[in-house]
DNA sequence: TGAAATGTTGGGGCG
DNA sequence: ACGCCCCAACATTTC
């Protein structure tokens, strides 16, 4: 019987997972994941992400061995290609399957691995699991242009039709040779896990890293979140958004699978709360449409001509105040308290948290990007990117430049009772709600009986926001006048 | 998927 | 009864 190798990337399942099927079907199956993080370049996984990787592939081991009795076999290379020829040696392959990834450095790989590999007389096919629509399929009608704005964009991705098909979970032969035990030994020299400290405790109580968890995620949002997700999903101290985007990045589940449970929940109905939810599905579509059509927005801003802009030098105090949640202002403290915890953060604070990092305090975005990437379990470059780049303006659909978040107002608007602050900012929890949001407008008394004593435990805010308001509108108008007074 | 300034309207207090 | 002012409430515009 033959054997193929399933090269397992970011499609850490086994249901709805087309290379798995295709391995299946080729004959004995090897799984096989190799970690060349070096080769993966602005794509490598950061400390979050590795923390969750480490996870999800015991997670895939365990059912791999309690399905089939094998396990997951890892390399660790410099590069996957050659691994990919030693284990096919080794295992005496004759095939290569793998699920398509879309980082610039992912897809140079791949091209190169897929043409060695058959110039060596293997068979090499790549598949797509982790998209609705593959970003090269969806193009202006008239222009065959890919999009840059995301309402017509999505218009297309309708028009074209979600395909809600999945593929069940294959019938498997496994190799033999592949053990639980070899493989943990294998995985834990990979090393993924922090120690010195461990601050991976908060990630272990919010997570469950998997398939399973995945599922669970998604029935828990079907029952609570989605009812009232259009309103509920604005509000920071409520759980009605999904949080399956970690679990989608990883590929634990696909996005496929998500939205064909969802309308079997509906009974097909697709009101305001499921469109809404999918057309979040639709934002990370975008994503990897423009980072397929855009490669060079990893690094630098979709519209050339704000490369120039006049960003101030780093200020490294502010930076790491607003890293670590010490900024004086309350909701993006919450925010980027939240972020260092459970590693994720709710899509209000990251937009509130990212106005403030970028137009009040005037740092480069790919500061907040660099953050972001390694302190999110759902860190996708797609999504990461296209959300940095809409908040400083810069990218497509951007937020006009004038668009500055006040986290006062947003605050009191979306966290009413300062649910969100006190849970993460406990120094503030004994506020009145009037004040929760600016506690240094507060008068004296309240803040003595409240126990805030700013500049002591908890900081008096490091900018004026409305003074750095006026500054960031400034700079921003000076450099359209400037820069971009000429189009194209 | 903004905030703040400015403009408009209409009710109520008051001389 | 009337004009005037104030200002909340809402709409529009500007950044």
């Amino acid at each position: 019987m033959p054997v193929a190798i399933w090269w397992i990337r970011r499609d850490l399942r086994l249901a709805d997972n087309p290379a798995l099927v295709a391995a299946a079907r080729h004959g004995q199956v090897v799984p096989l994941y190799i970690h060349a993080p070096e080769e993966e370049g602005e794509a490598a996984p950061g400390a979050a992400a590795r923390w969750w990787l480490h996870h999800s592939l015991a997670a895939l081991a365990a059912d791999l061995t309690a399905r089939f009795g094998t396990s997951i076999a890892i390399i660790r290379a410099e590069a996957a290609l050659p691994a990919l020829l030693t284990a096919a040696k080794q295992w005496e392959a004759d095939a290569i399957f793998w699920n398509r990834q879309y980082a610039p450095s992912q897809i140079r790989r791949d091209e190169t691995v897929k043409a060695t590999l058959r110039a060596n007389g293997l068979r090499a096919e790549s598949s797509n699991s982790h998209l609705l629509f593959e970003p090269w399929t969806i193009l202006h009608p008239g222009s065959q242009e890919p999009f840059r704005v995301f309402t017509p964009f999505w218009k297309a991705c309708q028009a074209a039709g979600i395909d809600q098909t999945t593929l069940p979970v294959p019938e498997l032969t496994p190799v033999a040779g592949l053990d639980p035990n070899s493989f943990a030994s294998a995985l834990a020299a990979l090393d993924l896990l922090p120690h010195h400290p461990d601050w991976a405790g908060g990630l272990r109580a919010t997570w469950q890293p998997g398939e399973a968890g995945a599922w669970t995620r998604l029935e828990r949002f079907i029952n609570e979140g989605l009812r009232h997700y259009h309103v509920g999903r604005n509000l920071p101290g409520e759980r009605y958004t999904s949080q399956l985007s970690p679990h989608l990045s990883f590929g634990e589940i696909s996005p496929r699978q998500v939205v064909q449970r969802i309308l079997s929940a509906s009974a097909g109905v697709i009101d305001g709360d499921v469109a809404h939810f999918f057309s979040e599905l639709g934002w990370r579509e975008f994503g990897f449409h423009l980072l397929y059509h855009f490669p060079h927005t990893v690094r630098e801003p979709l519209d050339p001509r704000w490369t120039s802009f006049p960003w101030p030098p780093i200020d490294q105090e502010q930076l790491v105040a607003w890293q670590r949640g010490r900024t004086g202002i309350p909701l993006v403290d919450a925010g980027m308290r939240e972020l260092w915890h459970t590693g994720w953060m709710h899509n209000r604070t990251r937009m509130n948290a990212a106005s403030l990092l970028v137009k009040n305090l005037l740092t480069p975005w790919q500061e907040g990007e660099r953050w972001f990437w390694d302190t999110l379990v759902d860190a996708d470059l797609a999504s990461n990117v296209l959300g940095w780049q809409w908040t400083a303006g810069c990218g497509a659909d951007a937020a006009p430049y004038f668009r500055i978040f006040n986290p006062v107002l947003q605050g009191e608007r979306f966290d009413p009772h300062g649910d969100y602050v006190r849970r993460w900012v406990p120094e503030l929890a004994r506020l009145p709600d009037r004040w929760v949001h600016q506690p240094w407008s507060a008068p004296a008394e309240v803040r003595e009986a409240a126990g805030v004593r700013l500049g002591e435990n908890y900081p008096w805010p490091i900018v004026d926001l409305a003074a750095s308001r006026a500054r960031a509108l400034e700079v921003f108008a000076q450099f359209k006048e400037r820069a971009l007074r000429f189009r194209g």
